[in-house]
DNA sequence: TAACGAAGCGCG
DNA sequence: AAAGCGCGCTTCGTTA
């Protein structure tokens, strides 16, 4: 039986953390909050699990916290560490091991909550049996609330030991382990500090965007005006219909075309209007700008609707976001570590990795007082980490020789290099006869012709495509040179289609998850110089490019380190090709 | 009223 | 019958 023990003096927490000093053995630390908000929630008690059992300590002791010294295991340190210093708790100092990092390493396919590994390796349901009882935790009485939050803890410090031995089992290597570790807690400096936002500018261009939207959408209502009508006409006729009595009939509105409806889009373009329907490659009918595209000159609203559409994604999507979430000029993004099976970050709240990257949006987020941004891309990665991978002759050429892919596809092919480009992100990714047929403009038999060309182009890309295949096949997962593994397999009740489906899959995770590990290790080792060195910070990566923001007097410097840092990630892995980095610096806004 | 999937689109 | 990898966010429209 687990002892568990609410400490309920300051005494007693302050021996406690003396006693867990000296012991010098893992401990895991839980906290329990109100709500997940480290802004606006409250924390409600810390448990830590020891070799004893678990203890409860009120918030208002938790400040003894900070002061210890033995090492921390956590599930999702980040969000723990970040709840604590919001409350004036800092352990960011504080090394530890983070047990969802782990699993997520173990399996990517998994859920990775502290509930699901619970499940998973101890079979215990109590945290079912406690969300079923109460609504929130602090519905729960004082002795559920201490056994819930000292069971938390203490599985996950029994996660820990089970999981470590899991990777070693696994040949999950000690160094990648670690890397990822030493990357989330860069990852947690950005998140703790945020980054400014020119609230003046998002502002103006928000006003500059919603009145250009107005004009446009004014514009596109008067272009078919007649058909506009009859839509609205049956919208609110069906709506009356709805309605039983009279009262309910006149509080109906007559309702306004919404041209952010794909259903009244559809409804206007290709039944009233007439315009050649357009179908995805699902044969659904579409109406997304692919399809717009089609019908640019057939109508005029068709150039307009164009242009709402993508304003409207800025002004919704990241003027309107941006202004929401910045406090005090700040946005706090998140970042998830293990938000992808490749190995990849992802971003939220909001998502700067999807900022657009042309069109003056990045310009909202500037560089503090003194500092510039700095960001450096590695050129053309993916094609490199192939070269690398397959020693495909042509791609060796591309690398070292500085020959141009995309002239080299369009010779080989023999086609446009506009098209031969969108062959070459297509192939990779693992399209078929049919998408190829498509990007040349062509039919299934020329693409087929056109597909065996560009393999003979590229023949020992071939020969390693079909070698990840082959791994998908024996099951054992494939291994990227830092020890990740993706886990693919094809299910025995699989089609065609599906398995298909996986393989497309194989040889993209081993370029994306090498890829995306080099530029988070570089990362992760300019953050730590930066801070050491008192030189600004490092903000984030974006797959595979690295952010920084420097005090303006060394941005020459971190312009040329930056570039040695990055570069020297392949000779650590033993690149057979050479890494190339492009640095764009110097700006007080994030905008290149 | 909330929860959810689909459509559409931004990034690498 | 389908046929391009990995993400997150907003809006719409349907369902519980």
């Amino acid at each position: 039986m687990l002892l568990i023990k609410r400490l309920t003096s300051e005494a007693d927490v302050y021996s406690l953390v003396l006693l867990l000093n000296k012991a010098d053995a893992p401990i895991a630390l839980d906290i329990e909050t109100t709500g997940l908000s480290s802004f606006k929630d409250s924390l409600i008690s810390v448990a830590i699990a020891c070799h004893l059992g678990s203890f409860i300590i009120e918030a208002r002791h938790a400040k003894h916290l900070a002061s210890l010294k033995c090492p921390l295991i956590l599930h999702n340190f980040k969000f723990d560490y970040t709840f604590l210093y919001r409350k004036g708790i800092d352990l960011t100092h504080l090394d530890c091991r983070d047990t969802m990092l782990m699993h997520h390493l173990l399996d990517e396919n998994q859920p990775h909550s502290l509930d699901h590994c619970i499940q998973q390796y101890f079979g215990d349901n109590y945290k079912e049996v406690f969300w079923n009882t109460y609504k929130t935790f602090e519905d729960a009485p004082e002795d559920a609330q201490d056994r819930y939050a000292g069971l938390d803890a203490d599985y996950t410090l029994k996660l820990y030991n089970v999981l470590c031995s899991a990777l070693k089992e696994e040949g999950i290597p000690n160094a990648l382990v670690k890397q990822v570790h030493a990357f989330a807690f860069a990852m947690l400096d950005t998140e703790i500090q945020g980054v400014n936002l020119d609230v003046k500018r998002v502002k103006e261009l928000g006003l500059n965007n919603r009145i250009r939207i107005l004009k446009l959408e004014k514009d596109m209502r008067e272009s078919c005006l007649q058909a506009i009508e009859t839509i609205e006409g049956e919208l609110y006729a069906r709506e009356l219909d709805k309605r039983k009595t009279d009262k309910g009939k006149a509080a109906v509105r007559r309702p306004v075309f919404n041209w952010g409806s794909s259903q009244q889009l559809q409804d206007l373009l290709y039944n009233r209007l007439g315009l050649p329907r357009q179908f995805s490659i699902l044969r659904k009918q579409t109406c997304d700008d692919n399809a717009l595209s089609k019908l640019e000159g057939q109508h005029p609203v068709i150039e307009l609707l164009r242009e709402q559409r993508a304003l409207d994604k800025v002004f919704n999507g990241f003027l309107v976001a941006a202004l929401e979430q910045q406090k005090d000029g700040v946005i706090y993004p998140s970042f998830n570590i293990n938000g992808t099976v490749t190995g990849r970050i992802s971003a939220s709240n909001p998502n700067l990795q999807q900022l657009p990257s042309s069109g003056g949006i990045r310009s909202i987020y500037i560089s503090r007082p003194g500092h510039s941004f700095i960001s450096a891309d590695y050129k053309q990665l993916e094609v490199t980490l192939a070269a690398h991978f397959s020693m495909d002759k042509n791609l060796l050429r591309v690398v070292n020789e500085g020959i141009s892919l995309h002239d080299l596809t369009a010779e080989g092919v023999g086609c446009e290099r506009t098209r031969a480009k969108t062959l070459n992100f297509a192939l990779t990714y693992g399209a078929g006869t049919k998408k190829v047929a498509k990007i040349l403009g062509c039919n299934l038999q020329e693409a087929e012709r056109a597909l065996a060309r560009y393999w003979r182009t590229y023949p020992g890309l071939k020969a390693f495509i079909d070698r990840c295949h082959k791994w998908v096949d024996l099951g054992r997962g494939l291994q990227n040179p830092f020890g990740r593994i993706r886990h693919l397999h094809i299910p025995a009740d699989a089609d065609a289609y599906e398995a298909a489906g996986v393989k497309r899959q194989a040889f993209n995770s081993v370029i994306q998850g090498t890829g995306a590990q080099l530029t988070n290790n570089a990362f992760t080792k300019m953050a730590e110089e930066i801070k050491i060195k008192g030189h600004g910070r490092a903000l984030f990566p974006i797959h595979d490019e690295c952010l920084i923001e420097i005090k303006t007097e060394y941005v020459d410097y971190w312009a040329a380190r930056m570039k040695e840092i990055m570069v020297n990630e392949g000779h650590l892995i033993a690149l057979r090709v050479p890494l190339d980095v492009s640095v764009t610096g110097g700006m007080h806004s994030w905008e290149d």
